[in-house]
RNA sequence: GGAGAGGUGGCCGAGUGGUCGAAGGCGGUUGACUCGAAAUCAAUUGUACGCCCACCAGCGUACCGCAGGUUCGAAUCCUGUCCUCUCCGCCA
């Protein structure tokens, strides 16, 4: 949720940052709409403050033992205008937020102007892509041979875009697991957590997933399925004062993740690259808004070495204004390369919410002086597992179709191949 | 799942229809004392929205889990709902 400020002060600007995203939504409306609502808020408090002088008077006649039937017919007859106003001051307040909580976060300046993925632009590089003296193969084909996903079970339990891990490869995705969660919370100075699955559906409006993205979540008695960590570890502090001290705060979560990837029919359709359930590492930051930027840049480093450490070679992208998501105003997307695929794909997404979130989750710090602030929310994969697990298979498959286990990994692995 | 108790400000806790945004305590902040700290004393200390002025400030409204209702007036009464705790049952 944007700052009102904004409508007020500054339409036009609301105007253009909502042309950088291709959005439409009618930012006349909405000023007038505010400006109506400001209106019969301080007509409703001032009926509201004569009927409070008036009871009060009534309440010491009383005390006295006095007539107040003349108060009492006074009152009664703006009881009705009352009602009114403030029906339609609810009414109205409705409607605003029903539009207000579809507005997206306004881009940030270092963020590229651009129409979708195209328009990313690639900020570095790292490591060596490698040559194969053969054909490399993409995941599900080395997999498949060593009897390490399922698909055909995973379809028959519970639908398309479902795998059942086994084995070898199920211990490949624990040892992932473990090794960024040590990475993050033992060298990044991250705190580890452990948060529900399924949340309430405020905790979904707060991070931004809702209402806009209701369609992406599974929905269980009311309640939804968490499509990241990102979702129960920003709301942990929702509704709460933390104290300027208390920042930055750094969580890292290992959660499961479930989406119901609604309009990518057609896309990934092989493989475990999307599927409706997969692991995810997160990390999130709650910041000073100073701070804010710099520590973007620290939690996608630290993302980075997820993949630095396991020898896998990458690209970072920064995401175009049509590319970059609801509640983001900058996002560096990390790209992992696969030799199956000849491409680079996603494996992190790393972003700057500023104060979007915490002012939509109601997440304040109190300053030194007293004074109460949003801190920014930053989250970020570090990184997603099931890819990442992807990666290690094609990036380090053998001429013979056996798995490499990359150096940092055999302690948590506890075999130095897999064939 | 059954039975009972309870949800009040950062925390503890009083308050059963009227000057209660709410006693008291703890904590926080500021000042005095002190070389400094502790102790002590004094003052101050909720959130949101709106108005007004932006030097400090000031005014109004709402909020005592949440949503309704009764009433001139609700933290207090009524209804619904959510949550927490205790005991029993069940269970990883």
């Amino acid at each position: 949720m944007l700052d009102l400020a904004v409508l007020r002060k500054n339409p036009e600007l609301l105007k253009k940052k909502l042309q950088d995203r291709f959005y439409d939504i009618d930012v006349d409306k909405l000023v007038e709409m505010d400006k109506e609502i400001r209106k019969n808020k301080s007509v409703l408090d001032e009926l509201l403050a004569s009927r409070n002088k008036l009871s009060k008077e009534i309440g010491k006649r009383k005390a006295k033992k006095e007539q107040a039937d003349d108060l009492i017919k006074k009152v009664n007859e703006t009881a009705d205008k009352i009602k009114k106003t403030e029906e339609e001051y609810n009414k109205k307040h409705e409607e605003f937020m029903n539009i207000w909580l579809l507005v997206p976060n306004m881009i940030d300046d270092s963020t590229p102007i651009g129409k979708d993925e195209s328009d990313n632009v690639e900020i570095r590089k790292w490591g060596d892509i490698k040559e194969f003296g053969f054909k490399p193969k993409e995941h599900f084909e080395l997999a498949a041979e060593l009897d390490m996903l399922d698909f055909e079970r995973g379809a028959k339990l519970s639908g398309s875009r479902f795998v059942v891990y086994k084995g070898l490869g199920a211990r490949l995705e624990r040892a992932l697991i473990n090794f960024m969660l040590d990475l993050h919370t033992k060298e990044h100075g991250y705190k580890e957590i452990i948060p529900p699955y399924i949340v309430n559906e405020n905790v979904m409006v707060g991070t931004g997933q809702f209402p806009k993205f209701r369609d992406e979540a599974y929905e269980t008695g009311g309640q939804y399925l968490i499509p990241t960590a990102e979702v129960p570890l920003v709301n942990l502090h929702r509704e709460e004062i933390l104290k300027e001290d208390d920042l930055p705060i750094k969580y890292a979560a290992y959660t499961a993740c479930f989406r119901k990837e609604a309009g990518s029919y057609g896309k990934d359709v092989k493989g475990i690259i999307r599927q409706h359930q997969f692991n995810k590492v997160e990390l999130v930051q709650f910041t000073k808004p100073e701070e804010s930027f710099d520590a973007l840049e620290a939690l996608t480093n630290s993302a980075e070495r997820v993949l630095q450490l396991l020898g896998l070679p990458y690209r970072v992208v920064v995401l175009s204004s049509g590319d970059i998501g609801f509640s983001a105003a900058k996002t560096y997307d990390i790209e992992v390369w696969l030799p199956g695929q000849n491409q680079y794909r996603e494996i992190s997404s790393c972003s700057n919410t500023l104060d979007f979130q915490a002012r939509r989750a109601s997440i304040r710090y109190k300053g030194k002086e007293g004074k109460t602030y949003f801190p920014h929310t930053l989250n970020g994969s570090g990184v997603a597992v099931g890819r990442c697990l992807v990666a290690v298979l094609e990036n380090y498959q053998q001429e013979d179709g056996s798995i490499k286990i990359p150096e940092k990994l055999i302690p948590y692995f506890g075999d130095k191949e897999i064939r």
